[in-house]
DNA sequence: TAGATTGTTAATCGATTAACAATC
DNA sequence: TAGATTGTTAATCGATTAACAATC
């Protein structure tokens, strides 16, 4: 559940002289209610001491066992252009488990360029690589008319995870978990918020 | 509301051979039940003619209207690394009133740099060109540290909608529309998905 | 008129929160 | 014991959806 990672951020801002925490502390840092994080928290069986609080370090524990964070996910990146590469050399992931492992383009100029210690690839070597590195996750950087077709091999490869960055709405196969980062929405929120504000 | 956007582009989607679209239709594009379409254009006036539907050109006036795309907003981006200027070059913003207006770094030997069309400008001066280029929406591309400090600057330069890009979590202030694009956290609910599918 | 589709009400569903007994 | 805080139930709230009269 989408609250989860978020909690497990919030304990690197809790004071380091505190071994436990209250659902209290919590809420506030993550910005919820108290009973939001109780809940939640039961929900993935990670139990508290009554009239104490959560031990943080059993805490951060079992929020990385219930988000998956234990194992280690082979992520490939397909573009290699600005946002690729940004994506590529992006700081966020490194220590929570998740390891670019191949960076594809088109462009027979872009490959064999080094983007941050990985090598573009060949996009028609997609299908082989995916399988021969584990590929689990993928991140479609492409410009948007070849989004789906990208979508399309990473799901036939059998790539059951994928981030869109392309402004393309993707079908959705069964069983294939599409997340769409899309950066003119965001920015069409706001402009919204510009408004009525 | 996060849906009009949706909407907006479900639009495009439409067949070029109608002129008028029903909620039904609509809802399925967009992957939405057909009462919450009529709900949501009702609620911004959008009306349409009983036993015909919604006129497509006229709703998507209604659409940008109550997003606010008649206007343009002036954008600024900080931090010139691969992220802000995949930023500055998204194809995304282009059509929808937003431009980008200043791209800016700490680093000396960015700044004069060309990123599209743009001179990377020094930080030191955010204040003045918010100011003097009517910049209402800032995009934090800075590493995690930098981004507190950056949006502090931005709020005191008079933005009000920021779009953070670093994975930081934002002090907010009144009145400021802070919306995050985490890259980790996406991840993290993906992998959450691998483990329970 | 018959068929289609809106606009809106009322019912449903799910998520959030208040409250409190349990208990450290 | 007194104070703190969990875990969970029940109440609340809001969002979604079904249903249907209005009407083109």
């Amino acid at each position: 559940m989408a609250r989860l990672p978020v909690y497990l951020r919030c304990l690197s801002d809790l004071p380091t002289s505190q071994s436990t925490c209250s659902s209290d502390q919590l809420a506030a840092i993550a910005g919820v209610n108290p009973a939001q994080v109780r809940k939640d928290l039961s929900h993935i069986d990670a139990r508290g001491v009554r009239g104490v609080g959560y031990d943080i370090d059993e805490l951060r524990r079992e929020l990385r066992h219930a988000l998956g964070l234990i194992k280690t996910y082979g992520v490939a990146i397909i573009g290699a252009g600005h946002l690729g590469t940004a994506l590529a050399n992006y700081p966020g992931f490194v220590g929570w488990g998740f390891e670019v492992r191949a960076i594809f383009d088109v462009d027979p100029t872009k490959v064999g360029e080094e983007a941050d210690g990985l090598v573009v690839e060949p996009l028609t070597d997609l299908e082989l690589i995916v399988a021969k590195r584990s590929i689990s996750i993928g991140i479609v950087a492409t410009p948007s008319y070849a989004a789906q077709d990208v979508a399309d091999r990473l799901v036939r490869s059998g790539v059951r995870s994928i981030l869109n960055f392309a402004p393309a709405i993707l079908r959705r196969a069964p069983g294939v978990e599409v997340r769409r980062v899309d950066l003119s929405t965001e920015l069409q929120i706001l402009a919204f918020h510009l408004q009525h504000a």
